[in-house]
DNA sequence: GCAAGCCTGACC
DNA sequence: GGTCAGGCTTGC
């Protein structure tokens, strides 16, 4: 399931394959997996060079050069989304298609393909015009592996929202899914309900840090082994049953639903937030 | 029945 | 504006 390492290796594998290619034909086989008209997707992007490729967050974006004059001069961008399952793999044209390919986008000559292949249909393809792309990536919050100690601080700054939801949320940072959200405030020992702007900035370090640490590792595990790579559910991949205890403490892990999502977390390592006493409201209100 | 990411729409 | 529930989807 692609969180951001994920993200990260498949734009290294597209740099690596298909930089410089042209895309030919485009076949929507489920227009479902298109934001907006697969049509209009097909001859926006069909014909043209790909120039380059970058990422924000869990959001890809494929550049791809002017085709002819009639384009009025206009580059486009392919935005990849994988959702929960979404894969893209070059392929012979003529080998057999897996189930749950959705798009074939056509390279070079025809001998090889892109395709996409998603069987919950959770992502999105996506053509874009540059100040769209600009206008999306804008409303972005910083990259999570290269956000700054003082941007961290200052995002997290008067949130009411649970921490969880908070990292969660990709308008204040990107590139963070459940995984690694819970996986940061494990190792952060924070408690996933504390409301994100009550953090001291010792504890946002901390989190930072974590945070930091954990989508490295990820990264650099991506494609050798995840095997000595065990998260908080105890899943190195998703593959193991989930850890039923803490493996600080050996006790036993807690499920709750935030926004919507589980989290799972240390009860006795991860404190719920104590209420705030008056000592310190007014220790707060001096310091404002 | 549950899990995931992201979008939409409803609520204050 | 900020926050959050709901829905999409399918394999386990």
């Amino acid at each position: 399931m692609p969180e951001l390492p994920e993200v990260e290796t498949l734009l290294r594998g597209l740099k690596k394959r298909v930089l410089g290619r042209w895309l030919g034909a485009v076949d929507v086989r489920h227009p479902q997996v298109i934001a907006g008209s697969p049509d209009e997707f097909s001859r926006q992007i069909s014909g043209r060079q790909i120039l380059g490729a970058r990422r924000k967050g869990k959001a890809i974006a494929i550049e791809l050069g002017l085709r002819t004059r009639e384009d009025g001069g206009e580059k486009r961008y392919l935005l990849v989304r994988l959702g929960m399952t979404g894969q893209f793999t070059v392929n012979p044209v003529a080998e057999p298609l897996e189930p749950h390919t959705h798009v074939r986008l056509g390279l070079d000559g025809g001998k090889e393909e892109l395709r996409y292949v998603d069987a919950r249909r959770f992502g999105r393809l996506r053509s874009l015009a540059g100040e769209e792309l600009e206008k999306l990536f804008g409303g972005m919050g910083p990259d999570a592996p290269r956000i700054t100690e003082s941007q961290f601080q200052k995002a997290l700054s008067n949130r009411r929202t649970p921490l969880k939801s908070w990292l969660m949320n990709q308008q204040f940072l990107s590139g963070v899914g459940n995984i690694y959200a819970d996986e940061s405030l494990y190792i952060a020992r924070l408690n996933p309900l504390i409301e994100a702007g009550q953090l001291s900035a010792r504890q946002s370090r901390r989190l930072l840090r974590a945070l930091k640490h954990v989508l490295e590792r990820a990264v650099e595990l991506q494609g050798t082994s995840f095997r000595d790579y065990i998260d908080i559910e105890g899943r190195p991949g998703n593959f193991l049953p989930q850890l039923r205890v803490c493996r600080r403490c050996r006790q036993p892990i807690e499920r709750v639903v935030i926004s919507g999502r589980s989290s799972h977390f240390c009860p006795h390592c991860q404190p719920q937030p104590r209420h705030r006493t008056r000592r310190a409201k007014a220790k707060r209100l001096a310091r404002s």
